[in-house]
DNA sequence: ACATTGGTTTCGCCGGACGGAAAAATCTGG
DNA sequence: CCAGATTTTTCCGTCCGGCGAAACCAATGT
């Protein structure tokens, strides 16, 4: 019956999934017998992968009526995956543009429990072993990514972040929480944050903040060169260059910078 | 180990989940090891999990550089979960509120494959049998669900609705297509659907249609209730509810009616 | 009270999932 | 362009845990 008669297919795995499949279609929730029954499966199996999934929280189960619906973690999971896909989507044409301007590594961030992981990278070709790879994490305020997010996020979370320890990552990394804080009042005012050999020496980098609908600082573009490159001259260009594309994924994501206010369509 | 002593778990099934939150939750797609690892779970069973879930295509294979990422169906699914979950959510008091004034049986349907499903239904305590359960999939033509639908989606999605054959469900149900052209023309001015013992005998039914963001159809709420009781005032007063009701979602979906040529985001 | 339907539990069997290891493919850097 | 390292894929014997029939239980309606 596989199109793709692939020896690697572990049943189980794949009929719960059918399962889920199933039970996320219907509008409603479902009972074990209406799955098992459209699935053909006998009752038991079918239990078992409710239950099962129910456990993972890819399932609700709703013990009043004894029905299954689709969970929070499928839901969390989806929205994760929807934000990160459009937002990547839409960076990457932008980011594209730099790296043909430029030609040094351009770096897309998010946040994640308090750290930046890289969501995605260009490589200049004649990169010289950029610091960070695909999905790694660095703390926020050793990064010109995470100090531009940092700079936006509201009051509450920035403090929270700021309590965590500081830890060195080079000799040049900022510790100090008052300082800290100096730079990212700095960074508000300017709208970009420059970091110089604070998370790899040499190296310098140069970050700004793309903003959500709700003018929240979900993800920062970098720009991030060998310090010798970077002169002045350049520096002054690529900060515009950064805050132009930046602005306009964030315009893309709904982000109204001048909106307040919001008539929401909340009942 | 488990918090909960459930003994009804399948671990490959419960594994196979942990892999998929994985690589949803990173942004990037990953590789085998890279997974393996994370988990701590033996290359070749990871190696068979992301086979599987490929397979399912809530995963997607990048052959190019050998990693997986979040597939197509899993963001099919998604969509789906959150436009049903959304809709209900902002459906449901409003139906309950109709159910409150009318005491008669409230339903809400969206279309699927040229049907309508049941996604919601509010009982009359006094109610003696309604047609429909949660989840059955009704002809389009025979109800008024899917008839307040049907007059309003695009040219081209109707007419290949209306090329499908038209059933006869009672002896009421008009199975003539130029007539049934005729109606649907008639709804679309008026606003609403009205259909009498033509999907049951004895029963009647009033539908109007909700739209969404793009003015696209996408459900439809309906009053319906023994012919008897329908008196004609009755009548003008549900399709008078009905029409706001279904106007309130409307708009919450984001559906503004004097909208044209929209001035998107687009760059 | 009985019948029917839907959900849960038990239990023994045996298929297929498991994972170590080896083979193949792919990626390194010299 | 080739050797070494790393990652992916294949193979295979073991055995465990998934399977499903059937029994059991709970709720509902006749």
């Amino acid at each position: 019956m596989p199109a793709t008669p692939n020896n690697y297919i572990v049943q189980p795995v794949f009929k719960a999934l059918k399962v889920l499949e199933l039970v996320a279609e219907k509008g409603h929730d479902v009972s074990l017998t209406e799955v098992a029954s459209e699935l053909k499966l006998p009752k038991t199996t079918v239990f078992r992968y409710l239950q099962t999934l129910t456990a993972a929280s890819f399932l609700r189960h709703d013990a009043q009526k004894d029905r299954y619906g689709v969970g929070g973690r499928f839901r969390s999971l989806a929205r994760i995956d929807k934000s990160l896909h459009g937002l990547r989507t839409l960076a990457m044409p932008e980011m594209q543009r730099l790296l043909d301007i430029f030609n040094e590594t351009i770096n897309l961030a998010i946040v994640s429990e308090g750290h930046v992981v890289y969501v995605e990278m260009l490589e200049a070709k004649r990169a010289l072993r950029m610091q960070a790879r695909l999905g790694d994490r660095h703390p926020m305020h050793s990064t010109s990514l995470g100090k531009a997010i940092l700079a936006f996020l509201p009051e509450e979370e920035r403090k929270a972040i700021l309590m965590t320890p500081l830890d060195f990552k080079t000799i040049n990394t900022v510790t100090d929480r008052s300082a800290l804080s100096r730079q990212l009042a700095d960074i508000r005012r300017r709208g970009y944050a420059i970091e110089t050999g604070e998370n790899e020496d040499g190296s310098m980098c140069i970050g700004v903040p793309i903003f959500d609908e709700n003018a929240y600082p979900v993800a920062a573009l970098s720009l991030s060169a060998p310090e010798r490159r970077m002169t002045t001259e350049i520096t002054v260009e690529a900060v515009a260059m950064l805050r132009k594309a930046a602005g306009a994924v964030s315009a893309a994501l709904g982000y109204a910078p001048e909106e307040f206010a919001t008539a929401s369509m909340a009942g």
